[in-house]
DNA sequence: GTCTATATTTGGATAGAC
DNA sequence: GTCTATCCAAATATAGAC
């Protein structure tokens, strides 16, 4: 009988995923990637026969259910407002506090296959629709609530670019704090 | 006597930071970069005989003398408001409107060089510090003005993100034309 | 399912002619 | 200063044993 997998799925998406996240695309080589994994590389076109791109689209889906759950009380809870305050904290968590790349930027760099960086927008797409349907609730009309989706999350992409540069979490955990305000309105920062 | 320069060194580092702005450090290979400079690989090296990185450096440098002239009217101007307004417009057609990928944000991947790397952050200080003194000149407090300019840059930098996910502008587009209110202070948008 | 071994290409870098 | 030719290492990917 076969060897019985020494990863499982789940676990080795996270390895993959760290390094993508680091490194986008083209850097993240099968070698990194594979001692990440604590796998040969023959053994990952075991799993993945499409190669990267394909360890790489296994990731950004695992990322989308994860983030499903990072979003859920933006997108349930009774009050709007307590709901983007728990989805804020756990946008924070998600990022290791802001110092965490995230994977939406760092597959998106040129060189990156079409149908991977189609799917790193997708995911952005998840994100800022909940963002915006979160913001409608809070009484904006859609076009403001999409246009202050969009500001939220470019100011935390931007946090964790700064974050990235710096190796400083302050502007990303200005903007997760500042979240429901950017959503729901109030006074200003 | 030697051959003439066939790219003068102005327009050679204007060709290798397009190469470097989109695909990041580990993605811009030497064939890539040979190319859109139109020399051999070994012409190269003959100007930049450090390699790679020295290219991303001198690439840097310049983009540092770019920014002193995008930066200007924010120091200079009698009036901060106005001095800030064309900064901010500045900023936007350094950045093609928004669709041109930030060369601080890509040379900041893991595997770029530790050198290369500090370089992207000393730029990236120059332009934050300068936001900040004309948010002190608006009448913030130091660190409130500091505060301020980092949010301002992760906005901006945010916005570029976005629209390299989406090949969209909006997002940058109002984060430029906001950062006067950003910096100076106003009406929140 | 994982491994060793290998094929093949690309990448970074150097030597030396012109 | 640019070029051709070359070296060597690393990268992607595949074949086949266990």
């Amino acid at each position: 009988m076969p060897r019985p997998q020494s990863v499982h799925d789940d676990e080795l998406l996270v390895r993959l995923a760290e390094v993508f996240r680091r490194t986008g695309f083209e850097g993240a080589s099968l070698g990194a990637l594979a001692e990440a994994a604590q796998l040969r590389r023959a053994s990952l076109y075991h799993r993945f026969p499409d190669g990267k791109a394909q360890m790489a689209e296994a990731v950004l889906d695992r990322v989308e259910v994860l983030l499903g759950e990072v979003l859920e009380p933006m997108r349930g809870a009774p009050d709007v407002t307590e709901g983007v305050a728990e989805t804020a904290k756990r946008i924070g968590e998600f990022y290791g506090g802001g110092l965490l790349p995230c994977v939406l930027d760092t597959l998106a760099l040129a060189g990156t296959p079409d149908r991977v960086r189609a799917r790193a927008a997708g995911v952005a797409t998840t994100w800022i629709d909940a963002m915006a349907a979160a913001a409608v609730r809070g009484g904006y009309p859609p076009d403001e609530a999409r246009a202050r989706a969009e500001d939220a999350f470019a100011r935390l992409e931007g946090g964790l670019v700064f974050g990235r540069l710096f190796e400083e979490s302050t502007a990303f955990q200005r903007a997760a704090a500042d979240l429901p305000r950017q959503l729901l309105g109030g006074p200003p920062a």
